[in-house]
DNA sequence: CTACAAAGTTAGATTACACTAATAAAATTT
DNA sequence: AAATTTTATTAGTGTAATCTAACTTTGTAG
């Protein structure tokens, strides 16, 4: 069994691994606002547990075990955190923090529970995918809004990112997951972002927003 | 804020105190299975923090303050029992050990919501008093099973000391809070009391069991 | 009322997880 | 390629919470 210590470290490895599955040390650290120092001991110790490969002055990387367990954490998480919005009408801005603890809670049949009452959903209330029992996360195909082009429908279909703050600042604008967005325009000097959606409604996004939405092309 | 092993032992005395409120260091060792020197320098340390009256060689008390943060403990696991049974679906008897980890979790508008769901409930499950939001818990006058006379009609209250055995023991009779008893015999020899309940359904208690039953007199 | 047992305390060791300071390796800049 | 900066590691320290062993105080049984 993992202390809520090294599954805080899984969990930040799992969520700062690249396409290669590599993170630094550095990184680590700082995601997880605990010393290098301390961050490469722990290194050592989960290595010992057969959960990271490591190996001095190398990136750091999540064995398959490692991965599983991972996964299994974000599992809870992100079934928590559609528990908090589904069933107990908790806005998605809240609920992250709570999720944060609910998630080292060991019972299985709790979060069994949780999954039968919600449907067995696929994706959390941020649009981010719920890895299944073993872990194993579904990758998702989407692309940031930034990146599409003028003239395109697109649908919203996740967040990254997710502060509450940021969360509000949808909320606020009637921007949820599933609606349709249309590009009208695009400014070349800053790339901000004017956008059609809902009932005829126009805003003027940003590029510091538009590259954290996640839209599916249709 | 308190750790959670501090608040382990502030809930543990809170549950162990007699009617003058006192708890000798060798019952919280027991109850907590520490031993009793690391209880002895925890007590010191909750005594720096004014949640315990602590003096060499005597019986230990909360303060105020010790008690209205063992109360609000109390509350979470009890309003997270009772959120289990009424809102997902768990038998009384599987709630406990979650309810034990939940009731750590920092959030008072999580509770809050809960409590709300459950429409405010004042007992949990196993019919004990669910503290308010000042930590302060009702105290009920119910009275034991086994101290009831022959001939009385009696109602299921709540049930001590609720392991998971124990409670599926009672479920496996329907036995459930609420019920009517009434008292038809008892043996002088061991106690045990015949009694009737339900639909004219008759059962054997041992003196063990219908001790653990807490009944309000009609 | 003395002796023994039970309960409580003190002292010192251990483990997990954090830190700072110093050192070493790797990456980057000039 | 050498110098500098960034990243990583080692060594040593501190705190929280646990333990065992040894000692002291309190309560009780002869």
């Amino acid at each position: 069994m993992n202390s809520l210590t090294e599954e805080n470290y899984l969990k930040a490895l799992f969520n700062l691994a690249d396409d290669k599955g590599e993170v630094s040390v550095n990184d680590l650290s700082k995601s997880l606002e605990i010393k290098m120092p301390t961050v490469n001991s722990m290194m050592k110790k989960l290595a010992e547990k057969k959960l990271v490969y490591y190996e001095s002055y190398k990136p750091l990387r999540l064995t398959e075990k490692g991965k599983r367990e991972a996964g299994l954490i974000i599992r809870k998480h992100r079934l928590t955190e559609m528990f908090l919005v589904g069933k107990m009408n908790f806005g998605w801005e809240y609920v992250h923090d709570i999720a944060e603890q609910m998630e080292h809670i060991k019972s299985p049949e709790f979060f069994e529970k949780m999954d039968e009452l919600l449907g067995y959903p696929k994706v959390d209330p941020h649009g981010s995918p719920i890895p299944d029992k073993n872990g194993k996360i579904a990758l998702k195909e989407y692309n940031k809004l930034s990146e599409c082009q003028v003239g395109e429908t697109v649908i919203f279909a996740a967040v990254i990112h997710t502060s509450s703050e940021f969360l509000k600042f949808l909320s606020n604008r009637d921007m949820h997951l599933g609606i349709k967005i249309k590009i009208k325009s695009i400014e070349s000097f800053d790339k901000s972002m004017t956008i059609i959606y809902g009932k005829a409604r126009t805003e003027i996004l940003s590029n510091i927003v538009s590259e954290r939405l996640l839209v599916e092309k249709v």
